[in-house]
RNA sequence: GGGUUGGUAGCUCAAUGGUAGAGCAGCGCCCUUUUAAGGCGUUGGUUGAGGGUUCGAGUCCCUCCCAACCCA
């Protein structure tokens, strides 16, 4: 029995659950009705109160007669206690046996050990599972990359702050969905499979339906069904869900992502971003606790603060330029490009006048920028599906929401001129990579109220909420190669 | 796709080109209020994979795999 590479570890455990099924025990036992969950039970202790709870073995600490061991689960930790004297022999030898993982269901009652630590005098326990595998070192966690991604439970089991970061990221989405309710948008579920991958620029997965043989697109965008039901009436309607791009992994993308859609008919971006900015600061009081939020490193230091305090600043794309280039505006496009190159911004050969302006923004506005930061009269090239602003044709009624250093949220005044909206489509596709839907511009057609509409990447709005550093961080099971 | 860094026991980590180690976990013994329990003893390795250089490679070189970060 001296042994310990993996496949010994585990021969141990399987034989323990041999002992057990020898014994007459279930190691994969049936329901156990508790109490409530660990937490409730510790919450509500009361010396001498019976109680049942249930959980996963944490800790064991073997005293001879006296057997401690510690029960978790997402809630809490309890400390269970065992007399040997109190049961029988065999009883008592299955539950010096027990393993840190395996999970045991506990009645008996409360107590306060010497130390004054809460505790449950076992009388009676039931195994509920064996675990055959060893759970990762208690005390310093998972630290491997790849372990916290490839088996997240590992790291929930191990890592309380990744449970933490899960748990946050839950009650966002719970409360982006309250907020939008109470706003009186309604929350509907659009085609995910589409014959035309429509609603943004980005290479789609495709996929194959073999009754009725037609290819299909896993969606990049919600987009032109929530504004066929725009057409078909609803007033308010949101979508909060996953896309799919077939595109690079990195810090910032995951190849499926969540996103929200909102649009709101007779508004435009301006009461869209009114709506994010009241959403945002409503989510961060309820479930950061406030408005400033701290992003933390793995010492615990606080190394960055973002302040959502309202109002949010909003400022035009060409005063942000001029915030860092005052006479940008003024020189030739050459100029401009030297200028960029001089600044140490890696220009390509063929970008476009725009390119390097955007560029510029890129680097010296948007990364720079932690608070929010609605950019408006953004450069029509940037955005060739929007409105143009009806003051100047060279910049569109858009809005780009910049916090912690990301685009979170676009926002739009939405096109709703069939006619427009064909001639830019067409122009967008160019080849056969980007067919036009001629569905939706035949909804367009019957009249699209104009209407406000916004997107906010999920996965990042948690990011900057949490201080998550990389997406991997607040999806549970992130994309990875295979193995 | 390019660059950089990394991959050693179940977990967290050491190891000038010279006998692969520690803590925890595991296993055995002792212990009736411990709690990162403690004491004594003890097992466990194809050092990501494959080549090469060398008397000798975890360490140096090459190819490949996986990951993290930066860039595109």
């Amino acid at each position: 029995m001296e042994q310990s590479s993996l496949h010994e570890l585990i021969a141990v455990r399987r034989q323990k659950l041999e002992k057990l099924n020898a014994s007459g025990v279930d190691g994969f036992g049936a329901a156990f009705p508790a109490d409530g969950s660990v937490g409730q039970v510790a919450a509500e202790f009361a010396e001498g109160k019976v109680v049942r709870v249930a959980g996963r073995i944490t800790a064991h600490r073997n005293m001879g007669k006296s057997q401690f061991l510690d029960l978790s689960d997402f809630t809490g930790r309890i400390q269970v206690y065992l007399n040997g004297k109190e049961v029988g022999e065999e009883e008592f030898t299955i539950f010096k046996q027990l393993d840190i993982g395996d999970f045991i269901g506990v009645e008996g009652e409360c107590f306060l050990t010497k130390m004054g630590e809460p505790t449950v005098h076992a009388r009676k326990f039931e195994v509920l599972s064996k675990s055959l595998r060893p759970l990762p070192d208690k005390w310093h966690g998972v630290a491997d990359a790849e372990i916290k991604y490839r088996q997240r439970y590992l790291d929930l089991i191990a890592n309380a702050e990744s449970r933490a970061v899960f748990e946050k990221r839950i009650r966002i989405v719970r409360e982006i969905r309250n907020f939008l309710e109470a706003k009186g948008f309604l929350e509907v579920e659009t085609p995910m499979m589409q014959a035309v991958a429509g609603g943004a620029a980005a290479a789609p997965f495709q996929t194959h339906h073999n009754a009725l043989d037609m290819d299909l697109f896993l969606r990049i965008a919600p987009e032109l069904y929530l504004k066929r039901l725009l057409v078909g009436g609803f007033p308010k309607v949101f979508e909060l869900n996953r896309n799919f791009r077939n595109e690079g992994i990195s810090r910032r993308h995951n190849p499926e992502f969540t996103m929200l859609e909102a649009y709101c008919a007779f508004a435009d971006f301006s009461i869209m971003a009114d709506l994010v900015e009241e959403m945002v600061c409503s989510i961060a009081e309820k479930v950061c606790g406030g408005l400033a939020i701290e992003h933390r490193n793995a010492e615990g230091e606080v190394v960055k603060t973002i302040q959502l305090a309202r109002p949010w600043r909003r400022a035009a794309y060409a005063d942000l330029i001029r915030g860092v280039v005052p006479e940008w505006y003024e020189i030739s496009p050459e100029e401009r490009r030297a200028r960029a190159v001089a600044m140490g911004l890696d220009i390509t050969h063929c970008a476009e006048d725009y390119e390097v302006t955007q560029h510029l923004f890129e680097k010296c506005v948007e990364e720079k920028t932690m608070d929010p930061l609605f950019v408006t009269h953004c450069p029509k090239e940037l955005v060739p599906l929007a409105k143009l602003s009806p003051g100047n044709p060279e910049t569109v009624e858009v809005y780009e929401l910049v916090i912690n250093g990301q685009e979170i949220s676009p926002g739009y005044s939405e096109l709703n001129d069939p006619v427009v909206q064909r001639r830019r489509l067409e122009e967008q596709s160019g080849g056969e990579t980007h067919k036009v839907d001629e569905e939706f511009l035949l909804a367009l057609e019957y009249g699209m109220p104009p209407a406000g509409g916004i997107g906010i990447g999920i996965d990042r709005l948690v990011m900057m909420l949490t201080g998550a550093e990389s997406i991997r961080d607040v999806i549970l099971f992130p994309h990875l190669r295979n193995r």
